[in-house]
DNA sequence: GATGAATGAGGTTTCATTCAT
DNA sequence: AATGAATGAAACCTCATTCAT
């Protein structure tokens, strides 16, 4: 946790350096992002970044705990307030979007996420068992979508929500990459959607 | 590239180098893997590493090729052998296969294309714009799959290959993680293979 | 010396923090005691710290001015009122029970004055040439003795005076070790003066 | 432990870094003592140290096993030798001769043995409980003076033994003062021994 | 070609002191 | 007077790379 100093500075400065992290760590692996390029960039000295943060690794959990808190709340606002008025896939629907649309907003913290996820040993010191919660969120849904009998009965939920996960990552980046529009997204994600549904293979 | 001096070594040292070395990287990314650690597992002098490589990023590099060629020579193996004798599903189950055989033969080389997938700065400096191989060998044998009538029209074939792409890398992490058994792969990839061809929703 | 202000201060408040200086130098060498842990623990900012003294050696010399003057407070008392009513060796032993009778009650002042005594720089810069206080004491006491016929003619006084300094140091250490009571320091000091007077020789 | 690097080294530059090693600790405090001083005065790179030894304490503790070592050599070569040849009180005489002998001989070891044994916290950190030796040594030789029947039967062996530490330190310094020569160490040791084995007080 | 010592830039962190309120 | 944020020099230590044998 950082200091109390840190969360005295004026609501600017604070906002100044935490941009400036972000940026770091946004484009560097933790061991690779560099104190002193924060400081410099957030335009403060080097000896003040530690009267407000522990060390580096304070500020890179804080980060992380900004990360899932603004994660949780994008997808809590969509999903608590329609989960029982919508069925199963509408439901899958809104997930997608509700991750979609964080990315697109907080592009910046994506990549901290994912070279964390991609760092076992620090991603161990830092959250522990803490399990992968994507995957875990998305076999949840399904059950879900399962007790509702919206699902086909063959399938393996575990290994379903492993695969929704690992096409959400994709569908992310491939939305992020060019930057496109928010029109198209609703259209990539209703594709991706109809694959999820009904699969590839010609319908007879 | 190495040196000649490298290529010029006995078989069994350059092994072990290059052992040592995809210890190191498979387990610390580029900028935290220590030369000294991989001269030191391989049992050479750190004067020695620099008579056989330019510099870090030279045996990094090096060792990239090595992996690219290695893949594709699993996937080549399989697939240009059977591209005419099956229709596209099984097509697409051999693509899948070789992914995941690739991964468990390789184990130690995946993180290092993981971490490398992560690092835009340096991907871009390695491999430029380098399209993602994945996604684009996936969207052919799609572009084969259409011709062969065996896809539903409707779907866009660039959406299905990045889905798919991001299909294989969790199936991939799902099967690696607690080292399962070569059967049980067969049956988690059939499984996979029939949410693609009839997605997730229940048939009436 | 202080600035005004630390006279200025509440009694209550000043005494707090010459407490938290004591404690921090009586742990840590004048080098690595640190302002901000004695600012901490008085409960002052570290920003009044600067109001009440030029910097830490200032706070630091008026510690052993303080020291000093206690000290020789309590030899004093004892002292100056029996100067004229007892024998050499009753002085003597006198002087040993004061001595003792400080490090007891001010057990954290010892360690600062033993650090200071075995950090010649610091010695010198802060006390320049003033002659080691306890040694010149001690000979005085004994040119005393010599002059009331108490001590064997063949003893060199500087070097007695010496030796008495060492065992004065010595014994405290011994009865500081593990805060051992008062009655057994009475038999400690009168083994050390039976020891004094009469050496080890077994006598005839 | 330093590091094989080190012993590697020429005997020259070896003898050069140790050297410099004890010029600084014989003037700084550990915690004050700075490598790069060391290594500038060593005349090698601030790199290099760190190449013979893992940090700072690693060339300490091996200074001070340097110390320990060649003060055992010293004691034991004169003690050893004529341990049954005399009597107590000779026996004594060559203790404090060959304590100031390695004083005067090895004048800026003695300085780090101070300074370590007034700090509690590294004492304990680097010899655990390694009891007090100086002490211990002295206890030893008075256990034989009283089995030789040499001793006054009244006088409690662990407060001499305690005393005549406290004079052979004080001695020491005494001594080392101002340089005094060697001639008048004999005559000064005598008359401390003279005071040890008949005290203070006049005979009759 | 092989070795391993030598180098120094650069990183994190500490802390006495100053400054602005 | 009191506060506590701001500063920057300086410490320890790492490591890729070079150099001399």
């Amino acid at each position: 946790m950082p200091k109390d100093t840190f969360f005295n500075l004026l609501e600017e400065k604070r906002e100044r350096i935490i941009e400036a992290a972000i940026d770091e760590f946004a484009t560097h692996s933790f061991y690779q992002a560099r104190v002193t390029a924060i400081a410099d960039q957030a335009g403060i000295a080097k000896g003040s970044f530690y009267q407000y943060f522990e060390d580096k690794m304070d500020l890179f959990k804080y980060l992380l705990d900004l990360l899932v808190e603004k994660k949780m709340t994008y997808i809590n606002q969509d999903m608590i307030v329609n989960r029982n008025k919508y069925d199963f896939f509408q439901l899958l629907r809104e997930a997608f979007l509700s991750g979609i649309r964080f990315a697109k907003e907080n592009p910046r913290l994506l990549p901290i996420g994912i070279m964390l996820a991609n760092d076992q040993e620090l991603y161990q010191e830092i959250w522990g068992e803490h399990q992968d919660t994507s995957a875990e969120f998305f076999q949840q849904l399904l059950e879900y979508g399962k007790a509702q009998g919206a699902l086909d009965p063959a399938i393996d939920l575990k290994l379903a929500a492993t695969m929704l996960t690992g096409m959400l990552f994709s569908l992310t980046d491939f939305i992020m990459e060019d930057g496109k529009l928010d029109l198209d997204d609703m259209k990539i994600i209703d594709q991706m959607l109809y694959l999820v549904e009904n699969g590839l293979k010609k319908k007879n």
